[in-house]
DNA sequence: CTGAAAGCGCTAACAT
DNA sequence: ATGTTAGCGCTTTCAG
């Protein structure tokens, strides 16, 4: 094994001066950096990542806490992950991966043997157990995530309710006067997760500025729970002319039930999505959607971490202003009589 | 902060005794060990990662390199982590996740700097960059897949060889003769990850020996691609009566196309598919299918690393031997001139 | 601009 | 069964 002392004896200067080439924080002569850089090289040298951490007391770990449960837009969870990946390592932070199974413990833990220099947790909920931990922490976190109460906490989060506006908006601006919300599934609901709640609110709000009515169905994402859902929605509300849907494993089933149920989208309804690009571009009919901006969220996080850990940065509320895109899912309201 | 020093002073006994006392490398004396223990509990010491890395070049992490694209079948790999972190969890590791991005350079930086004891690598290629480098690394590695040569490395994966056999058989006991398979996007045969052509040549091999006719077209999973590639199928061979799809994305547009095409599953057209059974459970026509085992996989990945690190354990490819869930999606070929 | 040296908190001989 | 102590490899004063 490579140490610095090795790098030191073999460029002719001292261990002190190699770490500072290292880490910048004194004036090198050009010459010597030289040596010790070529040194480093010809003897392929890392610093061992233990020791440094003992004696700076930095671990250049960010811990990333995901959530256990394997049911729940699990394809965003991946894509924010990695975005904290790629994004960390941009800063030469490398990413700890937790799954919360131990809940406010493994924030202890962490905490106590400094394994990582700062938080990040996806998917927290309204009351987190955590919370009150991280608040007291010496270590800063960042949430992916609006918890009920936010101070004293860093967060990202899409801005839901203002999607929910925007859809309403679109919406109304096609023409539309009757619309149903397809959301998430109940236990979505249940946990207290806020977002699909916010996105509501958000909805409720402009669509009575606007005048629409508007009906909300949680919803399970197989295909029978849709099935049923969107049944019902026509039943209490035949003049329903478009679908707002918040719910990844919706969006297929609800395009095969309208083409079932001999709705052309979007000639006969409309369908607008809050769901990750990627859904929308590869559903049955391309969908107008508000984007969830998973690669986004991750980056901004590590960027507010890392602005912690360097001193710059205070507690910050993130919003991400929602973009809607139009593909092919909406179109104007069909008006009755007017069979084009 | 809380050192062992702080919890021994709180003890009243040694440094050491505190280290062995967590470590269990040496006997302790009942009395001592709960006085010890209290001590921890009361101080709520933490051992710093640090300086444990440092003093026993062990750093209780294993790196967890998982593929930066996020385009292909990303829940498995999402359940895998999953499965791999929270398996590690339980033999008092933690996990480090890596994208892969920076390659072969990545398992320098980690072999290099201590920074974990063992790697887990998933969707390795056939002829992966990296391989070289882990045989002659001092530290263990368990690859989640199966390169072409896999002497002096360890493996883990499904038996997909096994998998297409099973899914032949399958088809072939009840009845049918003629099999289109689904594969997945031309770009997973381009990377040579081996598990696709695996699958396609124990299905050949056994459809061989069963007297089928076996058509394979790779293809992307959105559903226009699909579309087409049904369209083809039918049109080159109409006697096909049954479906096996190995693409996780495109089982939903297929059983939709199928509907659209007039065709009932599993009356006129079975299908079967090889994918995670949250997949199969979830789709419009729960699918009969022989699951990828991502939580198995995870796990067993872990206790190889485990077992190896601890001086049991030696190089070893392990194959899971595949399991076909009947469910809805395959039933007995629809006999001509027989209406039911 | 560079060196020398004192720890960082823990483990693992080596003692007893 | 327990205590003493020498490092582990690095960062960072303190000196020059």
């Amino acid at each position: 094994m490579v140490t610095l002392a090795d790098v030191a004896q073999h460029a002719g200067v001292s261990a002190s001066t190699v770490s500072y080439v290292l880490s910048g924080k004194r004036s090198i002569s050009a010459t010597t950096r030289e040596r010790v850089e070529r040194s480093i090289e010809q003897l392929g040298y890392h610093p061992n990542a233990g020791a440094r951490a003992l004696a700076s007391s930095r671990s250049n770990i960010i811990a990333l806490m995901v959530p256990l449960r394997t049911d729940m837009y699990v394809p965003v969870m991946m894509e924010i992950a990695i975005a904290v990946a790629t994004t960390a390592r941009t800063f030469g932070y490398d990413v700890l991966l937790l799954t919360g199974e131990e809940g406010p413990s493994d924030v202890r833990r962490i905490e106590g043997s400094a394994l990582a220099d700062a938080m990040i947790l996806m998917d927290v909920e309204l009351h987190d157990d955590r919370l009150p931990l991280l608040r007291e922490a010496r270590r800063p976190a960042v949430l992916i995530g609006l918890p009920a109460d936010t101070t004293g906490l860093s967060c990202v989060d899409l801005d839901f309710a203002a999607a929910g506006a925007l859809c309403a908006e679109h919406l109304a601006g096609l023409g539309h006067r009757e619309i149903a919300v397809i959301g998430e599934a109940p236990g979505v609901y249940e946990r207290l997760t806020g977002f699909a709640e916010r996105t509501l609110s958000g909805l409720r709000e402009r669509s009575g500025e606007l005048g629409l009515r508007l009906l909300h169905r949680p919803c399970e994402g197989s295909y029978a729970a849709v099935s049923a859902t969107v049944g019902r929605i026509f039943d209490e509300r035949p003049g329903t002319t478009a679908f707002v849907v918040q719910n990844e494993a919706a969006t297929d089933p609800l395009l095969a039930l309208l083409r079932q149920h001999r709705r052309a989208v979007p000639e006969d309804v409309s369908v607008v999505a809050i769901c990750p690009d990627q859904v929308a571009v590869h559903a049955s009919v391309p969908l107008t959607s508000v984007a969830v901006p998973a690669q986004e969220m991750g980056r901004h996080a590590v960027e507010q971490v890392v602005a912690k850990l360097a001193g710059r940065g205070t507690d910050e509320v993130v919003l991400i202003k929602p973009e809607l895109t139009v593909r092919e899912s909406a179109g104007p309201r069909a008006v009755p009589g007017d069979p084009l």
